[in-house]
DNA sequence: GCATTTCTATACGGTTCCGTATGCATTGGC
DNA sequence: GCCAATGCATACGGAACCGTATAGAAATGC
């Protein structure tokens, strides 16, 4: 088996995933990303049949990444609290986000999209809302705190805003410590 | 002066705006457009210097509907929990949102846009500030609720959740009203 | 080394789109 | 009703891009 692969799928997706998340599905390229890669288009079509198939790919991978590998590097920790800023650190870190963001945006346009983000979504609201039950009681509330949540993480990073004094991360430490924290919430 | 306008500027902004909601920047094609409305391509550029003179006009269409527009609107009323619902509902309306939410996008990879954005958003954002200032006294928690409102309007466009026994629009409202709360935070 | 297999550079046709040029058709002023 | 001016349809050149075909380059097994 001679002529080993020198553009292998991997740097393809990755390259894609970048133009996804810049521009959106319509930025991605075939010419382009093989321009960037060093190569022509040639050994593109020998690994995906076309356009549309390596647009899968590359939403194959990203729910790949941004949920398997999350949980299963989050399971070992103690803390709920902990638990839950560190897969949400995980989850919008800065590789992974931006692609988040392009594909939410995407989602909005393509049912097909809207059905895989509803998968993952409700996977990562599922597991948020497991840490908060840990945390409180009433379901109102953890419906509430869970959203709130969810929101910020993709929120923040839509919103350009200044906060005075406050640095961005500052204002965001605010905001979740508001939604962590339990002197009322077990009264409810 | 003869042969009035057939297809006036507002036309071509309007098709512009949906074609900028629902793809993105790079979606907004003349041609396509012109199609749209029945016409050829020939008009725009008696109107439009330009592709890019043509995506300034649909900025600056966006800025002024969701800024002045609804500041205009709102500023009738009396009690702030009200206006500050009022406000939200009317930016994040179903017309206004999704071109909003487009532009968010699009400022992640154009200084000029972030810069537009981040005017925008300052100025919501210091609107709520001061609505909350009516509510609660502690700077930390105004500045911890009003991103965290700002947030939610945004990302609850965005998440693609189901909530269980709730509706959407229920979850929304525990989470809005978990932020208007004021049980808790006159104490602060 | 050679044959064989596989990857990819090159070249091509077709489509979509931008921006310009030109001519026709429509409209208001007279 | 004609004139002048303006909007728009049509046509064109050029660029970007998709997908296919083909030939050459590279590497492995023998």
């Amino acid at each position: 088996m001679p002529a080993p692969i020198r553009t292998p799928r991997e740097r393809w997706v990755d390259a894609g995933l970048q133009a996804l998340a810049a521009h959106g599905p319509i930025g991605v390229r075939i010419e382009v990303l093989a321009e960037q890669l060093g190569v022509t288009k040639g050994g593109f079509y020998g690994q995906f049949a076309n356009r549309d198939d390596f647009l899968e790919a590359l939403l194959d991978a990203w729910e790949k990444r941004s949920t398997d590998d999350v949980l299963a590097e989050v399971e070992g920790r103690d803390d709920a609290r902990e638990r839950i800023q560190r897969a949400g650190a995980l989850t919008f870190a800065k590789d992974l986000l931006p692609i988040d963001l392009a594909v939410r945006f995407w989602a909005r346009s393509d049912r097909a999209v809207a059905a895989r983000l509803r998968r993952v979504d409700n996977r990562r609201m599922t597991y948020l809302r497991e840490q908060f039950a840990t945390l409180i009681d009433d379901p109102d509330e953890i419906e509430a705190r869970s959203t709130l949540a969810f929101s910020l993480a993709i929120g923040q990073q839509l919103m350009a805003v200044d906060h005075g004094p406050r640095s961005r991360r500052q204002a965001v430490a605010l905001a979740t410590s508001a939604l962590l924290s339990t002197d009322r919430a077990r009264r409810g």
